[in-house]
DNA sequence: ATTGTCATGTCCGAAAACGGCGAGCGGGGT
DNA sequence: ACCCCGCTCGCCGTTTTCGGACATGACAAT
């Protein structure tokens, strides 16, 4: 007994987004173009109304606004066990907080599968509600975001921004102050100012 | 708004079957343990009392008693563009009639996808129903059957005996008279004894 | 007669390529 | 001696590609 999938488009800082759920559980938020979204499909209804999908764009607005630390809401991403296992422990990165690939991969009991880690995590299919823009190179590089560089630095910078009062990122996570800075002259993350 | 598959399993000559169908059409139609099915899904639901499906074991039994030269009920077999050509066309042909996967290629239009032909008509997901069994090899041997040769030949068996009364292969499309025969010694078909 | 080659659509397994990574090593520059 | 930097090379799950195998039969070469 599938269900159909609903959608909806809503306005962010950042750009529009579309949501998406199922069976009253959300499956998917993705930048309208980002990478690895396939668009809405042919078979979904659009459903501006549906509760879960009000529901999360509230959400989203008070999180955008800084009037929210984290979600509270039905999710359901689609992937293998290992992506799911990789988002899962992305979900539990607070506000603020960052971490890197290598460590992540530790976390979920697959030390060597930090590359892997960072392939999972371009397919997060529930931006900013599973912050994988949180994730940096060790060296504090941004290393890649499936919305654009742009929109994960600004990320970073707005959770940095309130992070005099909310960010703590783990500094047993925290490489050893990566003082320079490499990367094809992209600004670069300030884990914790 | 997907719908939920409905089976309901039936006793028949040749064996038990499965029957499934899916918003009220039949969708699936296999021996049990055939090849080429998966067998019943965690999905299914058993509805023996499904109108569809009594229906469709109602005109089964009818055939295998002899009593009904053709079915009629709303079909949906699932398969690619070629696939459901394939099936259609089979569908075509008469009780006691036989052809040759190489005339059917023919009668679709891809005079040389004689072998593709072959596999499409493995695949046939509702036996029976869609008389795959009528198809033999150019040179009249048995080829192939999903539900084993034996169960071939035996229904080919059936549709000859009352034959004398209701076959009528196609003589344009029988071979010249096939007179020697090949194979690993398996039983021939007789396309008109 | 027997044998080989080829066209044709789908599926399946194997193999290779591809990343949102990091550790290690060797060169330059202080 | 040190530090940085850049390059190379293993790691690992996923995706893509590729090569056969089939419910065949026409045609050409032996």
């Amino acid at each position: 007994m599938n269900v159909t999938t609903q959608w909806k488009r809503i306005a962010t800082p950042h750009g529009p987004m579309i949501l998406a759920a199922r069976n009253g559980r959300l499956v998917g938020a993705w930048f309208e173009g980002q990478a690895h979204f396939d668009g809405v499909q042919p078979g979904w209804s659009e459903a501006p109304a549906a509760a879960i999908l009000v529901e999360a764009a509230q959400q989203l607005a008070e999180w955008f606004a800084g009037q929210r630390l984290r979600f509270d809401l039905p999710l359901e991403p689609e992937g293998s066990p290992f992506q799911r296992q990789v988002w899962s422990a992305i979900a539990a990165l607070g506000f603020g907080e960052t971490t890197n690939y290598g460590a992540l991969a530790v976390r979920i009991g697959r030390p060597k599968a930090a590359r892997a880690v960072g392939a999972a995590t371009g397919r997060n299919p529930l931006t900013i509600i599973i912050p994988c823009h949180r994730l940096i190179g060790l060296n504090g590089a941004l290393t890649g975001y499936a919305g654009g560089l742009a929109r994960k630095q600004a990320l970073l910078a707005f959770e940095a921004g309130r992070g005099d009062t909310y960010s703590r990122t783990d500094p047993a996570l925290r490489p050893d102050q990566p003082s320079s800075v490499k990367g094809s002259g992209l600004a670069m993350a300030k884990p914790c100012a």
